[in-house]
DNA sequence: ATCAAGGCTTTTTTT
DNA sequence: AAGCCTTGAT
């Protein structure tokens, strides 16, 4: 047990604390995962078996971190058979198991987002509603918190207060829509992400004996992330405790970012409540920040009025300052980051793993993109658009769940004409039509024609009729054929293969290299199977659709700049990271301004951000921005002020001295800006906050000189273009003097300092 | 049935 | 700036 001298007191008590119910409000960077990992081990060694522990953790990258690390203390064979997973992964294998008692086939589909969107869209059309009224984004959201609270269609309806929102917000209807929608849902054999947390919930309440029978196995039920929990979530985990009551959940409600998807802080304190008579263990030493960084989270933290009192401390060095870099626009913010890493790395012989670069919308990635590519610096972009979620993945996919599941009407849609077999949208749309009169699938109607007739061309038919066989063929193979092998067959004989190889374009190129990858994943999870087990392409599917790029990861793409949205940051820390985008109507949202619970929330996503940090912090904005194609201006974000001055330090860069109605400023700063920020003051006023100064007579966009100062031999300079850089000889004089200056990224030069755009660094 | 062109909305965050 | 949808021509 040589690891528990690891811990701590606080971290030590909260492992050996084997039964009864138990909360840890664990501050960030305070070894949260570290406790959770050897409290599961230490279990075990007591005597648990693996068998009877549920772990529940917020990703799945975070679930196999952490297998990992028990398989390291208890050996892999135990570790193997403990239950952990997401939540909807955990779930959505037991739904499997019992889904028939559901009414839903065992190898039902999972919709994704996309997939809900797809269907909503559809019933708004069919019932002849507005899509400008009743949004699909929109609606699939009212839809999807009525399931995170366990509220089915029938209870919708009888809501008044739910009815009156929808009244008062024009839209009357949406409960017809729900209703419709879980109708459709449930025709298809599909359950949505809401889904696999809903329906888990009416399995243990319908069947108490099922219930019964996973509180017998799960006697140790643990959570992590407790604070981004939602209601659904939170009655699973009640209901599964009720009997031995041995439960731990972990969190941090400062951390707590996900309400817009119906997390509920709420839920740490109906923990209270439900178990009078827990213990609480607060973790509040920082392990991973400097003191700076520690500090400044809290001042920001500190405005919140929601928040369990804790006071997060280290013992780390104070560490250096934020830094915090206004820039004129978006590209430039990504030039001079993607600088500022290169710099860095050069100096002090980093990594490109130690550096993150953190946004709050997935849109901002771009700029950073192309400057780090321009630099040759390798990145990773995490989220956006996921390799799940390129078309040619999904098309292919789409094949496969109509192979397991031919009642999936929205992978049946997505390629019953595609590649292109003369099945038109007319004929489509008859087909549906027809299906939704006789009450059954639309598989239904294209099998038997006879039984279910539709007004369509003996052609069509005809051509319906060869793509059901096909699929047919491939449904009858599913469980004996191995999954790659089954895969590649369906990949040549849809057409899709070809479709794509026809396709010179660098994009149809691209696409079918996609393609290739999915296969050699496919390959992959086909031989990794045991020995005398076949993975199929069904065993395939069950994972798939709950998998995120972050499950994806790569050995190649170790060590790179990691770009992501703070959301996803969560959990992950770094040496040193960059959050950009610190304006006002970006970070905060324009969208989270209507309410101090949504501002709070924006808050302690800053918080996150920051907290990532472990040695240095660097915050940026911009003055320009483009957005929807148009260039907007920006203020920074009021984020900045709220931090303690005392750890922050601005900079502001300099321009050259061209002049000339360059500036965006002199036209940006409205009057009520025209304060501190503005740039010939911000970084000069207060001494304390100077460290870069002006070196020859810059002007600025006002028309004012900043000051000059003396360059001497040794001094440490930064260049517009060649970074940072020591002085090593000085010839001539001022204005005509010159200077070599040693780059480390480009070697010596020598510059005449009336041209040269330098910056003293102190 | 298919395709090209033009117009329109979109960006908050994710399992 | 980009994807989606409608429109209109073939």
């Amino acid at each position: 047990m040589g690891y528990l001298e690891a811990l701590n007191e606080r971290q030590l008590e909260a492992v050996l604390k084997v039964d009864g119910p138990m909360m840890v409000i664990a501050g960030a960077g305070s070894g949260k995962t570290r406790v959770l990992t050897y409290k599961i081990a230490y279990l075990m060694e007591q005597g648990v078996d693996a068998f009877n522990i549920l772990a529940l953790t917020f990703t799945n990258k975070a679930a196999r971190e952490m297998k990992e690390r028990i398989a390291d203390i208890v050996g892999p064979s135990e570790a193997k058979n403990i239950s952990m997973g997401t939540f909807h992964s955990v779930f959505s294998k037991i739904l499997r198991y019992h889904s028939e008692k559901l009414g839903f086939p065992n190898n039902f589909t999972i919709y994704d987002t996309q997939d809900s969107r797809s269907v909503i869209k559809a019933i708004i059309k069919d019932f002849g509603l507005d899509d400008k009224v009743y949004k699909p984004a929109t609606v699939h959201g009212r839809i999807s918190s009525a399931k995170n609270n366990l509220i089915s269609p029938a209870a919708y309806e009888q809501n008044a207060e739910i009815i009156g929102e929808d009244r008062i917000a024009q839209r009357p209807d949406l409960f017809r829509i729900y209703k419709e929608y879980v109708k459709r849902c449930f025709q298809s054999g599909a359950m949505d992400f809401d889904d696999l947390l809903y329906n888990t919930n009416v399995l243990f309440r319908d069947y108490p004996e099922i219930l019964h029978f996973y509180q017998q196995k799960f006697k140790y039920v643990l959570v992590d992330e407790y604070q981004d929990t939602n209601y659904a979530q939170y009655l699973i985990v009640k209901k599964l405790a009720a009997v031995y009551e041995n439960i731990c959940v972990v969190g941090d409600d400062a951390q707590s970012i996900y309400s817009f998807r119906g997390a509920n802080i709420q839920n740490i304190l109906n923990f209270k409540k439900d178990y009078p008579d827990f213990t609480q263990f607060k973790l509040e030493q920082n392990y991973r920040s400097t003191k700076n960084i520690v500090d400044a989270a809290n001042s920001v933290i500190a405005r919140n009025q929601d928040q369990i009192k804790k006071d997060v401390w280290t013992s780390n060095d104070a560490g250096e300052k934020i830094d915090i870099i206004r820039c004129l626009t978006d590209n430039e913010e990504g030039r001079v980051i993607a600088n500022k890493i290169f710099d860095w790395k050069q100096a002090k012989g980093l990594d490109y793993q130690d550096f993150a670069i953190l946004y709050r919308t997935n849109a901002q990635s771009r700029s950073f993109e192309e400057a780090l590519r321009k630099l040759n610096m390798p990145y990773k972009i995490y989220g956006g658009l996921s390799f799940y979620q390129r078309k040619e993945i999904k098309d292919l996919i789409a094949y496969f769940r109509l192979a397991a599941n031919p009642k999936d009407e929205e992978a049946l849609k997505r390629v019953i004409n595609y590649p292109k077999r003369g099945i038109g949208n007319t004929t489509i749309d008859n087909v549906v039509v027809a299906a939704r009169k006789y009450g059954v699938a639309v598989w239904d109607v294209l099998t038997d024609f006879k039984v279910y007739p539709v007004d369509i061309s003996v052609r069509a038919q005809n051509t319906i009729r060869d793509f059901v066989t096909k699929i047919q063929s491939f449904t009858l193979r599913l469980d004996t054929t191995p999954a790659f092998d089954l895969a590649n067959d369906i990949a040549s004989s849809s057409g899709i293969l070809k479709d794509l190889y026809d396709d010179k374009t660098p994009e149809g190129v691209a696409r079918y290299e996609n393609i290739q990858e999915l296969l050699a994943g496919i390959k992959e999870f086909t031989v990794s199977q045991p020995e005398n087990e076949i993975a199929t392409l069904s065993d395939f599917l069950v994972d798939v659709a709950l998998l995120t790029d972050a499950d994806q990861e790569q050995e190649e793409d170790k060590n790179k700049i990691t770009l992501m949205t703070i959301h996803s940051s969560k959990g992950l820390e770094f040496p040193y990271v960059f959050i950009v985008g610190l304006e006002e109507n970006l970070f905060p949202s324009q969208m989270a301004l209507n309410s101090r619970a949504e501002l709070e929330e924006e808050r302690r996503l800053f918080y996150v951000a920051l907290t990532r940090a472990e040695k240095k912090c660097t915050i940026s904005y911009v003055t320009s921005r483009f957005r929807f194609g148009q260039q907007i201006f920006a203020e920074p974000s009021r984020f900045i002020d709220e931090l303690d001055q005392k750890f922050i330090h601005h900079i502001n860069r300099m321009e050259g001295n061209t002049g000339g109605g360059r500036s965006l400023n002199s036209y940006q700063r409205p009057s009520e800006y025209a304060k501190p920020q503005s740039r010939s003051e911000t970084g000069f006023k207060m001494p304390t906050q100077r460290n870069l100064k002006p070196l020859k007579s810059a002007t600025t966009s006002s028309g004012k000189h900043a000051t000059t100062v003396p360059l001497k031999v040794g001094y440490n300079v930064v260049h517009e273009r060649f970074g940072k850089g020591k002085v090593t000889a000085l010839e001539g004089k001022a204005p005509d003097q010159k200077a070599t200056i040693f780059f480390p990224r480009v070697g010596n030069k020598t510059l005449i300092l009336k041209f040269a755009k330098l910056e003293v660094v102190d």
